[in-house]
RNA sequence: GCGGACGUGGCGGAACUGGUAGACGCGCAGGUCUCAGAAGCCUGUGGGAGCAAUCUCGUGAUGGUUCGAUUCCAUUCGUCCGCACCA
């Protein structure tokens, strides 16, 4: 055995046998039950990054725990290869994506396989490869079938400069990314998947996986769906002249919105409320700029409402971030509207922050009660009267003249001047209002989500092409079945520039119409990547399949996935979309159940010192600056004596400001995993990442405590080295003790009372810890089960007892606690945990093979001989004693009472109450 | 603006359903070994007082509930995140 640790040695002699015995290669098994750890693919960029790093060390982690527990595991990976970056890199250096996407992936499977991560490799998938893409177009196909797919015009992201759509990263700032100009809003014809047809079910199949997915995600996820409940009401439209009823036919230009003509063909403005209680303070309705209303009646419009409408469509083209609140604006249209509640006539306008996209795209401004309104009002000087009071100034205000208020009230209270509703409260408003409405023919209960219907149509080179065709006589055709995949061109000029790349390859758009066989042109848009990592994990199942995406049957074994881990980032879109496309996978009969992650476990990012120079941007209105990032290695970084940093400078002298940002090549802060692997080894830097921070935290990468990991590796690698001798001898069969090929079967079971107390001491060590990471495990806590590894050597450590003189008891105990602390390491160092427990049993064979199983939690010997009571005086700790852990209370008490310290702090005092906690406390009052 | 989460040593962080605050690690200090260094090993390490036993203050701040509060409640300050006119 060497005497020295040398991680690279033993990283590569058990990589290798890993390899070569296919180790975690699973397939079905009745005979366990299964688990199905999986994390989010990464996206071949080139490197692996540090949060890559962390992500798969916590579900390798898992993964073994799992295995060591009798688990059947699956555990795969693969690659998230179409994308941007790809084409990014084909425009500026012009190389073939797939060439590109290929060596990045190859170099990256490199480093997976040095940070010694258990994948089964046979299993991985790659999007960009025909195999796996031709599914992608398989439930395309599959969902224009069944009528969720469909094609809409929408708005894109457009640069006049570059004639080209861009993303909204390329367009972050209003700025195209490439030219620097301007980015304007365009009308395109894209394909949308039908995701708001399950918006309940996304919304109430929440339930099902509650309890395993933080609180936080699904909240995010609740409040993207956005379900609100409420009602429609439809205001009849007069002319400004207030006399004929308009005759035409009103429909929306959007198809979100429903439309605006009732059955009887009058013409109506359909508003959506939540608040229909409120409706008698309805001081006008606003209408978005696009409303059908505002087209239709246009040429009567006022030149000054002309104007004013044409201002604020002009302004919803520019792209905005977000930053500050738009001003609100509106202009009247001369148009009136019947309340049909009160018969009141209203204004109509059209104001800027009604949104066409949500609900009606037309409101019932009640300034009284909403804010927004409130403020349109004010600024307008419409008029503004209180409907809703608190409960108990309602009688008063009900008498009273109607009231300006100074601020919106928008709680629920009780009606006043509203009528027959009066003294009612809003929840019973509501619903007999809305009642109302219905039986009456002029509104409904409604409910609308924000949830929009997911486009998918990019028009980039570098995904998944969309398999329709457009023929002149069959219009447009979706790809038989058995034409798929429809592939990706070999040549093709990527240019950033112009319409989709695709639509330049001439062998690509001409086709035949796959209905009536005359020439026809394919569809040149591709798939959002997103689509892919819907369902890529069903694919680990059964990636050589080229009749299906996956069999069911294998599906019915290894999912739902048991655990999920990634990063927070996808808390909403992928998160989202899987759990869409999980529930078409049910309908279409794929899969039996709703919901495809059982647990899921977002981590936190891995953050670094970033070192920057600010240039001022006089084109940014908030000041923000363009920031000039320099590698830490070339700053000049002083210190104080708490390590904040005072002042930072780059080699020519300038002062450098400093932030803690995401880890990334840009900023020069990114750290590589292959030199840490290097310098320090796999298995420290993956205890390392582990322990220094818990998994939801932010970690901020800090190169120094990276050395105790390897301290702490080497501690236990000298301790078994230091023993092996006395370790791996056969113990005496007259001292009743198993011998030494039981050792991996945790058939070590001494009588508890054997050895020294010292030696029993170590034991119950050693089984509370066994119990301490067995439930860190459960709970998903990675930092706390380290140190709880790093107290069980300490104390191996503290057994003063040396190999040449230990009795078989205590070599007993050690044994024990080594091969404990062994199968324990495994999850955090399988390289080291491999290599030692080789040397125990002697053979080369592994953990796994030799049957290796996290050892076996005892109660009896994790219990202690005595327990240390503490004893307060008054809340006050001030002595403590030592008690047997059966002791009643009463016997606590007594103990307590007699104690010398206790006698001295009570001494001429008046006891008035003692309090026992059993088996925990004593605490004594006195007076 | 709305919503959510979180504030514990020099640092990352422990602490079961309210019951010994600071586990474990980093860093730092001292010692040991050595010709010297590295590594290792040992000791110490929240603040204040004391030679010491020990006392005292202490979980962002202020109050409250309780025999007892890092944990529960209220107010407040701060940090981070999410959403962004969703009617």
């Amino acid at each position: 055995m060497d005497e020295k640790y040398f991680a690279k040695k033993i990283e590569d002699k058990w990589q290798t046998i890993w390899r070569e015995t296919g180790a975690f290669e699973v397939e079905i098994d009745d005979a366990r039950p299964k688990f199905y750890q999986l994390e989010m693919l990464p996206y071949p960029s080139g490197n692996l990054h540090m949060g890559h790093v962390r992500n798969y060390s916590v579900g390798d982690a898992l993964a073994w725990y799992k295995r060591l527990k009798g688990f059947n595991v699956l555990h795969p990976i693969g690659w998230d290869s179409f994308g941007q970056p790809a084409e990014d890199a084909a425009i500026k250096r012009k190389v073939n994506p797939r060439d590109w996407t290929e060596s990045n992936i190859n170099h990256m499977r490199g480093q997976l396989q040095r940070l010694g991560l258990s994948y089964d490799w046979r299993r991985e998938m790659a999007a960009h490869r025909p195999e796996y893409y031709k599914f992608d177009q398989w439930f395309f196909l599959k969902m224009y079938e069944m009528d969720l797919a469909y094609k809409k015009k929408t708005q894109v992201n457009w640069c006049e400069t570059d004639q080209a759509v861009l993303s909204n990263e390329q367009a972050s700032g209003g700025l195209c990314w490439r030219c620097g100009n301007p980015v304007t809003k365009r009308d395109l014809e894209q394909w949308f998947l039908k995701t708001t047809a399950y918006a309940d079910q996304l919304l109430d199949d929440m339930a099902e996986i509650e309890a395993g997915w933080a609180e936080k995600v699904l909240k995010r996820q609740r409040d993207w769906i956005g379900r609100s409940e409420g009602a429609f009401v439809d205001f009849s439209v007069r002319t400004a002249s207030g006399s004929d009823l308009l005759n035409k036919e009103i429909e929306s230009v959007n198809d979100d919105v429903k439309p605006s003509a009732t059955a009887d063909g009058s013409d109506k403005i359909r508003v959506f409320t939540t608040r229909i209680d409120t409706i008698y303070g309805a001081n006008a309705i606003v209408v978005a700029a696009e409303h059908s209303i505002v087209d239709a009646n246009f040429e009567h419009f006022s030149d000054e409402a002309k104007a004013s409408i044409a201002k604020i469509k002009a302004d919803k083209l520019k792209v905005t971030d977000h930053e500050a609140e738009i001003e609100k604006e509106g202009v009247d249209t001369g148009l009136k509207a019947i309340n049909p509640f009160s018969q009141e006539e209203i204004p109509v306008w059209v104001g800027n922050y009604v949104m066409i996209e949500y609900g009606t795209g037309a409101v019932m401004s009640v300034p009284a009660h909403d804010e927004r309104d409130f403020e349109f009002a004010h600024k307008y000087g419409l008029p503004i009267r209180q409907v809703i009071s608190e409960p108990h100034l309602a009688h008063e205000h009900h008498t009273m003249q109607v009231l300006a208020l100074e601020q919106a009230f928008t709680e629920y209270g009780v009606l006043v001047h509203s009528d027959y509703w009066n003294l009612k409260t809003s929840d019973d408003a509501k619903k007999e209002m809305t009642h109302y409405a219905e039986m009456h023919g002029f509104g409904e209960g409604a409910t609308t989500y924000r949830l929009r219907d997911w486009g998918i149509s990019r028009q980039r080179f570098w995904g998944a092409p969309i398999p329709i065709v457009y023929c002149e006589h069959c219009g447009i055709v979706p790809e038989k079945f058995e034409n798929l995949p429809i592939e990706l061109p070999d040549k093709m000029e990527i240019t950033g520039k112009g319409e989709s790349p695709l639509a330049k390859v001439a062998e690509f758009v001409n086709t035949v119409c796959p209905n009536c066989g005359e020439p026809a042109k394919r569809e040149t848009d591709t798939m959002d990547t997103f689509v892919d990592s819907c369902w890529y994990y069903f694919r680990y199942l059964d990636n050589q399949n080229s009749e299906l995406p996956f069999a069911p049957e294998l599906a019915a074994y290894w999912t739902p996935v048991d655990q999920y881990i990634g990063g927070d980032d996808h808390a909403v879109m992928h998160l989202i979309y899987t759990r869409f496309w999980t529930k078409v996978m049910r309908d279409i009969g794929l899969v039996k159940f709703d919901e495809p992650v059982k647990r899921l476990l977002t981590q936190g990012m891995v953050v670094g010192e970033t070192f920057f120079d600010e240039i001022p941007n006089p084109d940014e209105p908030d000041g923000k600056g363009k920031r000039i990032y320099f590698p830490p290695s070339s700053v000049t970084v002083e210190r104080d004596a708490k390590g904040k940093i005072l002042a930072a400078k780059s080699v020519d002298g300038k002062t450098l400001k400093t932030a803690i940002e995401r880890m990334s090549k840009s900023k020069g802060n990114g750290v590589d995993p292959d030199e840490m692997v290097e310098i320090y080894g796999a298995d420290a830097a993956r205890i390392f990442i582990l322990f220094a921070a818990p998994v939801e935290n932010e970690l901020v990468w800090n190169e120094s405590g990276i050395e105790g990991a390897v301290r702490f590796l080497q501690r236990v690698w000298r301790f078994v080295h230091k023993w092996q001798v006395r370790l791996s001898e056969p113990f005496a069969v007259a001292d009743g003790l198993s011998r030494n090929s039981d050792v991996s079967q945790n058939k070590i079971q001494p009588p508890a009372n054997a050895g020294s107390t010292d030696a029993r001491k170590l034991r119950q060590k050693t089984h509370q810890t066994i119990k301490r990471i067995e439930e860190n495990f459960e709970f998903l806590q990675f930092n706390t089960p380290v140190a709880a590894l790093m107290e069980l050597s300490n104390a191996l450590y503290d057994f003063k007892v040396e190999p040449e003189t230990a009795s078989d008891a205590d070599v007993l105990a050690i044994r024990e606690a080594v091969e404990a602390l062994i199968l324990m390491l495994a999850p955090f160092a399988p390289h080291t945990a491999e290599e030692l427990f080789a040397q125990l049993v002697g053979n080369e064979q592994g953990i796994q093979a030799n049957g290796g199983r996290f050892p076996e939690f005892r109660e009896e010997l994790a219990k202690a001989d005595e327990i240390e009571i503490p004893v307060q005086i008054n809340g006050k700790l001030r002595s403590r004693v030592l008690a047997s852990p059966d002791a009643t209370n009463d016997e606590l008490q007594a103990m307590a009472l007699a104690d010398a310290k206790v006698v001295e702090h009570t001494s001429g005092k008046q006891i008035v109450k003692i309090i026992v906690v059993p088996k925990r406390l004593v605490n004594i009052v006195v007076k």
